[in-house]
DNA sequence: CGAGCGGTTGAAACACCTCAACATTAGTGG
DNA sequence: CCACTAATGTTGAGGTGTTTCAACCGCTCG
């Protein structure tokens, strides 16, 4: 799944994407109305949590809620990468960023096999979450795949070459806090 | 104050300005180790808060908590419309988005009067932060100068046509949470 | 009074977009 | 299983917004 926020103009913009094992929406819990939108860009199954019952864990577990509330914030970091990405990366930077960061997310709940995982987004998707045109996310996959890095098909990516794949982002996973991730 | 990130090209990114009355670190609670800076774009007083004394609230006054966790929160979903004018908005949209942001959230403490109010930044450090080369900020002050919507002078703003900022902005100001700001 | 920082300007380059056509794949009904 | 259709992916050509580089101006501060 996946945050969207629109503009009147109808553009979309899509933000950090939720993959199995998230806790995707907690910020409604304090927020109670959500500014943005939740879009599914998968199959999924979703497990709902009243927030009364959130309310309750507030009161009765101070240790949990930290969790959780840790949770929201290592979102917020996910999300300030992507304004990072968003404001200085190029166009196969931050096509390139969103795959290690996916590698390294989807890892934790072993979902990466030999570094391919699937990935359900179409090009123009893909396009709404990095700030491009369906047009130039082609051609960015396809420099990506011309350098040897990756190969994208049939809704499965496979890395090729993590090291370079990670050198050209200047990927960092320090952001994704996975040392501490309850696990 | 900002967070800002860096690139090892040297490239910064500002994120989310933090006015006076913020929280500024509320993030450091729970995630321990930040994956940002925090930087001063102006002089600033700041208060410290230990981490243990964050920790007893959380075990004693679950409202407050709760109140807290909405403050990192709201903090998120700022970041998050800066996603989506960095992904979507054009260069005077982004520029514009901003000042009508600053207005809103500066209006609640009372530091706006008649629609103008200090702005510490250089068009360099306001560069970093709408993702745009110094030049080019020079050049799109200029155009909302022409258009007759704002001033910008010595550190000061002045917004001289509120309605049509925030029309081209697109701006609502519903990802603000003011109607439940602890005030 | 000089130095340095911030702001301004012009010209050329470049990354990405737009539009429009075509190819391929996936989905649907007969 | 095939035929048809719609959705997704690919390509080319031309346009645009923003960047880059380099120069210059005007404050402010020491």
């Amino acid at each position: 799944m996946a945050r969207a926020k629109d503009l009147q103009s109808g553009q979309r913009q899509l933000a950090e994407l939720q993959l199995s094992g998230d806790f995707v929406d907690l910020h409604g819990f304090t927020l109670k109305r959500l500014d943005h939108d939740i879009v599914t860009v998968s199959r999924c199954l979703v497990g709902v949590v009243p927030h009364e019952r959130l309310r309750k864990v507030t009161e009765l577990h101070p240790h949990l809620t930290r969790l959780y509330w840790l949770m929201t914030n290592i979102d917020a970091a996910i999300q300030r990468e992507w304004t990072l990405s968003l404001g200085r990366r190029t166009a196969i930077q931050r096509v390139a960023q969103l795959f290690c960061e996916l590698r390294r997310r989807l890892e934790v709940t072993g979902d990466v096999e030999g570094n391919s995982y699937d990935f359900p987004l179409t090009q123009t998707e893909l396009g709404e979450f990095v700030g491009l045109t369906p047009v130039h996310v082609n051609r960015t996959l396809q420099e990506l795949r011309r350098r040897g890095l990756l190969e994208l098909d049939r809704r499965r990516v496979r890395i090729l070459d993590v090291g370079a794949l990670e050198s050209i982002a200047e990927f960092d996973p320090a952001y994704l806090y996975l040392e501490r991730q309850p696990h």
